[in-house]
DNA sequence: TCTGGGGTCCTGATCCGG
DNA sequence: TCTGCCGGATCAGGACCC
């Protein structure tokens, strides 16, 4: 998908189209997700600090994500992919490998082309959303492809092209060249693919060790023999916190440890894992980050024990200076647990204990909501509840005028915009933060009637000549 | 200027047992 | 009994990806 969570926003919300759009976290130290393509022109891009984005485009929109709106329109992407072939392997919310060969819709050029141009109309009829497609002979090259197919497009990279294509590319490109390796190998000479081939395995190694030189001499030349794989069980559990002012109270840094232990299990627990080793993750004042890991005699889905393992770990860490970030995590996932009668005896003691924390921590009025939607929350900085009820972006519903969303909160007052994703853009009006009319909202579908591609792709194999037929789309600009 | 959150994989050091 | 070697487990850190 194209800048997906900004392609989103500005679906749901009229007045942002053609407009920019810059989704993250809105802390003081937050970082940028997405940028919509109007602010990428200006220079916004991903992981940039989100003070430096909003130098750069001041009147851009600044939002927080939405996550479950996001995960509703990729569930509806997964599935039209799940119909090209059992195999499927989705990379994040927005990114996915499908081996169409395995689903038998797609054995040449011709009618893998043709595959790929039917979904992109398929998604957008049933999204609202555009979508890129990449079309090669292995994950390497299709994932190039698509790259450079964005946005909306489609590129297919004919089997016998494919060294000549890589030849000139620079060589941060290929999957696993980031700015640390691309540094390395700019020291030593090589900027771009052909000098990589060239160079040999044997000096690839040398420079980056035997898993990554040999992988990359491979990819250089165009080989890439991984194969698309379904089904991948998760092998780690983490959440971590970055504080917006940094942390000193010793006693608050322990706090804070056992809060993410907790938040943490949840997560695993409703993976229905557990976990046989802790890992305590600090970042420091200075950005020093370290690690520190405890493994245990079983796996363990306990709050009480993954609790008092990180605190164990923490006693080790000197958080003089200030402490930046936190995180707790758990690996060594299994799908069972040790039975730990101490644990258990030690959970029913703390169990009133564990019920204040728990009540503690929905003092922000979210506490049942999902962990990922806590991501961007701004910690630390003593912002009302109130406030925060009405995050920038997220929908509201008033009595009165109906269905909008927050543009801005602040002085007691919150700024609604009172449109949908067919509307034209609405008007805009202020109210009370306590106003009884206004209440939180559910995010509305992103396309009032989608096209019925309901049969698609069945009629696939006989419709080579002619294209899916497509429906007008009232939710486009 | 000032760097998120959730992951994966790899490497090297160290320890331990056979 | 001492020594060397080897492999597996553990731990810490780094690079990368979206």
């Amino acid at each position: 998908m194209d800048a997906f969570y900004a392609s989103a926003e500005q679906a749901a919300k009229p007045s942002l189209r053609g407009k920019p759009v810059v989704v993250g976290g809105l802390g003081t130290r937050g970082v940028v997700a997405t940028a919509s393509y109007e602010a990428r022109r200006l220079g916004v891009h991903s992981a940039m600090p989100m003070a430096q984005a909003r130098r750069l485009a001041p009147n851009a929109a600044y939002l927080v994500p939405r996550f479950a709106l996001y995960r509703t329109v990729s569930d509806q992407v997964m599935e039209l992919l799940g119909r090209l072939s059992p195999l499927v392997e989705p990379l994040s919310l927005d990114e996915a490998f499908v081996d169409l060969e395995a689903g038998g819709v797609a054995d040449d050029s011709a009618s893998a082309r043709l595959v790929g141009e039917q979904l992109r109309t398929v998604i957008k009829g049933v999204t609202g959303l555009s979508g890129s497609v990449g079309l090669a002979g292995s994950k390497m090259l299709a994932k190039i492809a698509s790259e450079e197919a964005k946005p909306d497009g489609l590129l297919l990279i004919e089997p016998g092209t494919e060294r000549e294509l890589l030849a000139p590319m620079s060589v941060r490109t290929l999957p696993g060249v980031g700015p640390a390796t691309g540094d390395h190998l700019r020291r030593a000479g090589m900027t771009v693919v052909s000098h990589l081939a060239e160079a040999g395995e044997a000096e690839l190694v040398r420079l980056l060790g035997k898993a990554h030189g040999v992988a990359l001499h491979r990819m250089a030349r165009g080989y890439d023999d991984r194969p698309v794989v379904a089904e991948r069980d998760a092998k780690s559990v983490s959440v971590e916190d970055t504080f917006d002012v940094d942390l000193h109270d010793r006693v608050r840094v322990r706090t804070e440890v056992e809060r993410l232990a907790d938040r943490c299990v949840r997560r695993l627990r409703t993976a229905g894992r557990s976990g046989r080793t802790v890992v305590l993750k600090v970042r420091r004042y200075d950005f020093s980050t370290l690690t520190r890991s405890e493994t245990l005699r079983g796996p363990t889905d306990e709050p009480t024990v993954v609790r008092e393992a990180a605190a164990r770990l923490l006693e080790a860490v000197d958080t003089t200076g200030g402490v930046r970030l936190l995180g707790v995590g758990v690996t060594g996932l299994a799908d069972f647990t040790q039975e730990d009668l101490f644990a258990q005896a030690a959970d029913a003691e703390h169990a009133a204990e564990e019920s204040a924390a728990a009540d503690a921590a929905t003092t922000d009025g979210r506490g049942g909501a999902p962990d990922e939607a806590s991501g961007a929350e701004s910690r630390g900085s003593g912002e009302q509840p109130a406030l925060r009820r009405w995050q920038a972006g997220h929908d509201v519903r008033h009595d009165v005028h109906g269905h909008g969303w927050v543009q801005g909160s602040g002085v007691g007052r919150v700024t609604v915009r009172f449109e949908e994703p067919w509307t034209p853009p609405g008007r805009v009006r202020t109210f009370l933060v306590g106003d009884p009319a206004l209440r939180p909202a559910d995010p509305l579908p992103l396309v009032r009637e989608a096209a019925d591609y309901s049969s698609w792709p069945a009629s696939l194999p006989k419709s080579l000549s002619g294209p899916v037929p497509a429906e007008e789309d009232e939710s486009s600009p």
